[in-house]
DNA sequence: GATGAATGAGTTTTCATTCAT
DNA sequence: GATGAATGAAAACTCATTCAT
């Protein structure tokens, strides 16, 4: 079975990377737009300019394809955040700004890959997430590190647990990032900055919308509100 | 179209209120599982115990069906959820923990409609979210209250926003809300809490770790912290 | 078998008359709009204001249902036609122009039966024509004795057979039919007499044309030529 | 809408002709017996011996398939109908016998094709003959040229309308060619020749009987009548 | 006798996967 | 390795007929 996987991985690995992306960019967008089961495969084919058989020689099926999907998110993750913030160098409260815009920036870049990701949290997709529920660990840890490094500078407000905060801010993050994805949580986030459907809700009124509240545990003074719409 | 439609409701209303709410637990728990695209309409009548026809008469079709879950789910959320709570009767700190609790209790009590509400979030869900984007400012509303009020009683830190600490606390509920239905939330919460997947994660655990943090910024001292495992 | 039918008869009959007509209407302008098996049992109990349930109670099935329209059309045809005809008082000529425009008044009354009797010639409704076939002798054998009748009074052309006319004649009469109830046969009737399609058709200016080849070999002069559009 | 029009056509046209034939074939068949909303794809699928996803390989759908097969049809009749009859060389009685015979010629090579097309002047086929109205006038105008030529040559009677002679030589040929399809309008043939079920009613028989007819009004005299069985 | 809900086999259509070229 | 036609099981939905009330 293994041989065999590695067999379509193999035939895929040897394709010219653009080509591979381009696959990939397909299927993420085709997965992001319609969910994993209502996505065909003719229309990933079509999107990729490749033909319905060749797929099936770069991977064993539907599902395979799916977690190549999967990886290249986890890929582009580690590349563009997980990487780039491994070294806190200001303060925390810059170092969450920082995470948020790029959250923001790669949800601009790659959306359909992002939301994909973010869809993994559906529990209908447990078949898919069990076999990534290793690497959030990860995001976990880093964030637990960034706090722990700021209590120590005493950054942090007195009497708080890291990993509690830890949780806390991630919370942020990810409905922040959930916000750029879906239409859903794009509202609720509307309806609690009690901005209208109209006025646009550009991510940096986000980002000063969610600093504004962490601001205030780590002991730092509001400098400038969020200001009032 | 309309009249159409009431045709069919009023024949599935004129069934007894038990055989209605078994039709529409199949389905929940069918979409649940497997989502509304990977769900197959002879599973749901198979589940239901009623014959595939019978189910069209009383849904002009599948969309009819899942938005028949959808206003159950709304259903139990405002009489198990909203409506215990429209009353803050002890400190926001106690009315925190009594929403948690509840929402852990509707959890276990209702897991497939939660699960399919949770959902609607997901971005191929949105042809259904928008027609439930309006009730959901109903719940942000209501924590915003809870937060003024408690900001007048002198209960919350100062300086902090009213709405910002509204969404901050909401997020809180909301990621609690997902850990207890998805696999993914749930391996994520163990995370930031640095529990083994040996050891059993309660939701009173879970609880008492968001206590933690949402304690900090109500302004009180911590009287017993979260134990470490 | 026969006995189970007339149970079914037998409660249709006693129905009030007025009832039994709403019925076979009904079913009449369904099979006429959307052919027999276009035709749904729903929709003629709809159009007829009887439950489902009853009209099994009236007939054994669709295809009885059906037969009983026939009927209904053969004893219009009877009634409205035949019986109207069986005596030649005048000229053939005038007997034939007489029953052209019969049969236009029986198709502004009786569209949907008229219509349902003309698609018994359709291959396939062998299924059903067989049971009718005799009766079709009927007015092959009216229209036979109306030609041998003109024909001993010197109306007739020498030297044709009576049967042959008979059919030439009647085979008018046929397709003047088709042209009052089918789009197809209209268009056709319209291309010969080279008419617009914004140009109304009536039946009037069928008759004429008809006419207006018939009169030849009945020996008589032109009278009054088809006027020329 | 065109380009997936063509889609379907294309793989459709790349088959081998023997292949596109037997579809069209299988299809003509199912349609002929039992009408356009009582044949079922499974059916044709067999009768065609390609599988039920092929055939959605190469028509959108029904419709199309069905239009597909009355295109045939249109193909057939010009191919051995239209085209083999532009000239008319002899006279026009001759012309006529020459085309009633090829009637009965095409019938019986292609008869599922021509009951199709027949059976396009069903009310409830509407929705197909308007896209096939235009061609009919093709057949009413040949036969037109055909009458005014014969009439410049003397061929017949004075004082007749070319169109409306042309219109009752069409209603001729036309109700030969019912005759040949349908049970019904062949009992209708035996009825006026007053012939027995037992005694076979060849096409030759027919002909000569509707020849007895028209050679009157051409002016000719009858040298052989029809002979009494 | 009348009602209309219930049945389930049947319909058209789709789609992941296979396979001959 | 690539192609795209072929497969057929399964999907959503319909409808003639039955049956409990």
């Amino acid at each position: 079975m293994l041989e065999e996987l590695n067999e379509f991985l193999n035939t895929f690995q040897k394709l010219p990377r653009e080509k591979q992306l381009k696959i990939l960019d397909a299927a993420a967008e085709a997965f992001a737009s319609k969910g994993y089961y209502g996505s065909g495969i003719k229309d990933i084919c079509e999107r990729a300019n490749i033909s319905n058989g060749a797929l099936y020689k770069y991977f064993l099926n539907k599902e395979e394809l799916f977690i190549a999907v999967l990886d290249r998110c986890q890929q582009i993750m580690v590349e563009y955040l997980y990487e780039k913030h491994t070294k806190i160098e200001s303060s925390i409260l810059n170092a969450i700004e920082e995470y948020l815009k790029e959250i923001a920036e790669i949800c601009g870049k790659f959306p359909a890959y992002l939301t994909v990701y973010a869809n993994l949290g559906s529990p209908n997709m447990e078949m898919f997430s069990e076999r990534f529920s290793e690497r959030f660990k990860e995001s976990g840890k880093y964030i637990y590190e960034m706090v722990r490094e700021a209590k120590k500078r005493g950054e942090v407000i007195e009497g708080i647990d890291e990993r509690a905060l830890g949780f806390l801010i991630d919370n942020q993050f990810i409905l922040f990032l959930y916000s750029m994805l879906s239409d859903y949580h794009e509202k609720r986030f509307r309806s609690f900055m009690v901005i209208e459907d109209e006025v646009e809700l550009t991510s940096e009124k986000k980002i000063a919308f969610i600093m504004d509240s962490i601001r205030v545990f780590l002991n730092n003074k509001k400098e400038e509100s969020y200001p009032v719409t």
